[in-house]
DNA sequence: TACTAGGCTGACCGCGTGGTCAGGAGCAAC
DNA sequence: GTTGCTCCTGACCACGCGGTCAGCCTAGTA
């Protein structure tokens, strides 16, 4: 709980190969047991290296954990940026971030659960919920954007659309929180998606037509 | 990890006072500090009780966790049904479920940080899925038949029923998803909430009146 | 060859944890 | 009085944790 503040904030991208390493195994070991669970010596283990690599790199357990979070979070925003790039009408920018944000079960369900335990996480110590803060202008705004674009053009209509796009990702995550609680996530998957995809055409004022 | 299907299904009622006092404590401790952080010291220290005595009356960590969680969640079911009761028109329903969810902004951060934990505790033992899933079971029933009151007064216009009732649950656990995570919760409650009772209207297929 | 610097490790430390256990306090039955 | 039962506790245990540290190995360099 103490020097919660002068948390390491190296880009990502002038990480060291072995630091990146260490951070997908951090990822990859958080996504399966969950952030709280995780121990050092489990991400060591993982990654192929000893405990104390890690804090040689890192520091503390706080310091990697949230480099890990971090990179997943900059990695599903830019995934995201870039699937809306193959669209251009609004119509199709939706489909389009649907498909680039349900790409597929597995991936979901596991950054769907760590990104639970970042809320939470970040719920008790500030430097996280700056974290999750970013993440969250990032995606409100890109959605804001195609709203916008949507109204402007006369498919969408909507009142606010700050508020529109907060009620789009409040559909989304609390889409994904429901399907994460099914035992038959995997085979579900597609419905869920699809599911959510009609009722957002329904929140943005647009006539069913398919 | 062993032997997880033996949990403790006690029914809640017939806990003794001091049972029901340290599972009180449990879920004080746990909505504060999340379920993860959580050590049996903190619990017994709360209650005012040894430690000791938490492992006496419920044998392990693990089965007062999962009683204080079934007890949560009971409690809220309940609380959601009763907020039901008091309406009886759909469009004045949806306003009843809507204020009996959003109770207070104290409380249902802490309801809501306590969710999240359980949803990512269920998703790694099959015990506390079974748990979650009756909540899931009992909430989504109880929109689907306000959602069928109002499509057979015609107040309501959706395809699916039981759809449209997981769309309802998306919205409303994603707002608090979003809420959850502003760092002016405690102002902003009220907002959240209107602007998620006009979403859950459009949803609907209502005309937004006022 | 000798020296240096940085990546990396095994052995180690103190601590807090969940869980055990022998037994004390209070009380009812006989 | 004493036996037995339930509620309850402090002292204790083994264990795994995050973190430290002395020192090894390798590559560069002069």
């Amino acid at each position: 709980m103490a020097a919660e503040f002068d948390v390491d904030v190296t880009p990502t991208q002038t990480r060291s190969p072995r630091e990146m390493e260490i951070i997908r195994s951090a990822y990859r070991t958080m996504a399966h047991s969950g952030s709280h669970r995780i121990s050092l010596r489990e991400v060591a283990t993982e990654a192929g290296v000893s405990k104390a690599l890690l804090l040689y790199h890192f520091g503390t357990k706080e310091a990697l954990l949230f480099a890990a979070m971090k990179w997943a979070l900059e990695r599903t925003a830019v995934r995201i940026r870039g699937g809306l790039e193959s669209a251009s009408r609004p119509r199709e920018q939706i489909g389009a971030l649907i498909d680039a944000i349900f790409v597929d079960a597995e991936a979901n369900r596991e950054f769907y659960l760590f990104y639970l335990d970042l809320v939470e996480h970040a719920s008790r110590s500030p430097g996280f919920g700056e974290l999750s803060g970013t993440l969250d202008q990032i995606i409100n705004g890109l959605f804001a954007e195609v709203i916008g674009n949507g109204v402007t053009d006369g498919v969408f209509s909507v009142d606010d659309v700050d508020v529109a796009a907060r009620h789009m990702r409040a559909l989304i995550e609390g889409t994904f929180l429901q399907w994460i609680q099914t035992t038959d996530w995997r085979e579900s998957h597609s419905q869920w998606k699809s599911d959510c995809r009609v009722a957002l055409l329904l929140l943005l004022g647009v006539v069913q037509d398919s």
